[in-house]
DNA sequence: CGGAGTGTTAGTCG
DNA sequence: CCGACTAACACTCC
């Protein structure tokens, strides 16, 4: 489900809540869910202090007084949620309305923590995962991911020499590759060339220098608007005023196929591209 | 009721 | 190495 957007904010809510924490339990239901053997958890996550909470790609990453890293990657529909011992709730930065209690049937794991409060993950389709990571490893693992589309540091250089290793495939799925950029998913990935006005279907080796230039400045801009609209959001939840996340209101095309492309008035048109659904607009996306 | 589609990515095969 | 395809799973929609 989360993408970037929706995994920095996430990460920023939790931020708030949980570092300094101790964590005092640990019980999972599906152990399938666990990337580390559950004794790991028991030594080195039950009786840790939480000293940070990060996010590299659409990976969420909580250090540990242990030493360790704890990894989560919430895939298509993992959710975190915290709640205090008074109630209150957070779920990417959300509260959730009476309609999703938490725990519920889909709360495959629990955290229990100082103060009273839990962490819960959810994951209704159960390809999300857990993974204790030592300090040794922490790094080789995260190098496997490509440039951070909002690091300061997010050179064209980087950008287009991963780009063009992909010369024969389409821009889609080079975008969707985690190790050319890390962080786009299906949803930004539509967004970002409607905005740089490239169809998703071209070659990437096909792509003039300015269409990559423009590509580049459109995935940042893409999503740093939907980082500061606190990202999409989810289909199946909505915050106590019943809103769903905002950037779904200033989308352009994903999941508007057959309505009217906001530039130019035409019809949105859908596809499959890497397998996946691909919305785009026919006249403004050449 | 059956089949397709869903915001992800590992793994496999050519 | 590169690129295309599929499975992992549960649920919703048509």
């Amino acid at each position: 489900m989360p993408e970037l957007p929706e995994v920095e904010t996430i990460k920023n809510d939790l931020t708030k809540v949980l570092i300094g924490k101790r964590i005092s339990g640990f019980s999972c239901r599906k152990p399938g869910l666990l990337r580390s053997p559950l004794r790991l958890f028991k030594a080195k996550l039950v009786s840790a202090r939480i000293i940070s909470v990060k996010r590299r790609a659409k990976l969420i990453i909580i250090g540990l007084s242990t030493g360790y890293h704890l990894v989560i990657h919430l895939k298509m529909t993992g959710q975190l949620v915290w709640r205090s011992s008074a109630g209150q709730v957070r779920s990417g930065g959300h509260p959730i309305g009476s309609v999703s209690k938490v725990p519920n049937k889909y709360t495959y794991i629990t955290v229990d923590l100082s103060g009273g409060a839990k962490l819960y993950f959810n994951d209704v389709r159960q390809f999300g995962y857990w993974q204790l990571v030592n300090k040794f490893d922490i790094a080789k693992l995260l190098s496997q991911y490509g440039p951070e589309p909002l690091a300061d540091h997010f050179s064209f250089e980087e950008f287009s020499d991963n780009l063009l290793r992909h010369s024969k495939t389409n821009i889609k799925a080079a975008l969707l590759n985690q190790k050319v950029v890390a962080g786009l998913g299906n949803i930004y990935v539509d967004e970002s060339l409607f905005v740089a006005k490239i169809r998703p279907s071209r070659k990437v080796g096909g792509l003039k220098m300015k269409e990559l230039v423009a590509l580049q400045a459109a995935v940042v801009k893409v999503l740093k608007r939907a980082v500061a609209a606190r990202g999409t959001s989810f289909n199946t939840y909505r915050d106590a005023l019943g809103r769903s996340g905002s950037y779904w209101q200033q989308r352009f095309v994903y999941g508007r196929d057959g309505d009217n492309c906001l530039v130019c008035g035409r019809a949105i048109k859908k596809i499959t591209l890497a397998g996946r659904g691909t919305h785009y607009c026919a006249f403004c996306q050449r």
